[in-house]
DNA sequence: AATTTGCGAAACCAATTGGTTGCTCATATA
DNA sequence: TATATGAGCAACCAATTGGTTTCGCAAATT
């Protein structure tokens, strides 16, 4: 199954899960508590996070806490580089633009 | 349908839809041409971006040009804007490490 | 006026998705 | 030692996805 990290993004329930591990370390069974889905739902979801190796896991005793990786979010934002440059080059346009009308008026 | 800028971006071919048309408007016949699928396929994909107002159409004659509405990505930057903090944050604490040695050496 | 071309819509299809329940296994706890 | 708990796995299910082919319509072209 080739995983990617767009997709591993585009569920919600998953961007929560992100959102929540982001701040700590959590097992399935915490997590769920927050969804009302089962932990196996849960757990599928980890599972696909897992593959794209968004998140790593440390068995603790018979617990396992999952961990956001955070580096490979910036796969994300290198994706978008290349449209930020677009609008902030649209910005620099009306800056110009703007700068013009001030050079006229003054 | 409940339509959302994360799972636009999720599938590839849509991906690259956005990235042909972040330079120039184009027609789904010309969009076709870079992919070995069909029109109509093609279609269904605008359509999915539509929804979510990632593009913009203008009937030009019987061609009907879509544009990409280069803001709405902002809302993906948006999002990661949270965890853009994160790594970020892990960058200072590093360079505060990196300086703490400097000063130790010094 | 007849034909070609660009497009969206609809019907259909196989594969994938996100969820469930039921199971087993290993680790804590009584 | 017996029981309760945390977790992964498998089987199943309905809904969605990404694709196809077929169709009809409107705008160009002949």
């Amino acid at each position: 199954m080739r995983r990617d990290i767009f997709q591993a993004v585009a569920d919600p329930t998953r961007r929560a899960i992100i959102a929540l591990i982001a701040v700590q370390a959590m097992t399935p069974n915490a997590l769920a508590t927050h969804f009302a889905s089962t932990r196996q739902a849960v757990s599928k979801h980890l599972r696909i996070l897992t593959e794209c190796d968004l998140v790593k896991t440390e068995q603790q005793g018979r617990e396992i806490y999952y961990t956001l990786q955070i580096e490979k979010m910036k796969a994300i934002d290198e994706w978008l580089a290349q449209f930020r440059k677009i609008w902030e080059g649209r910005f620099e346009q009306l800056d110009h633009l703007l700068s013009t009308i001030k050079n006229k008026k003054s």
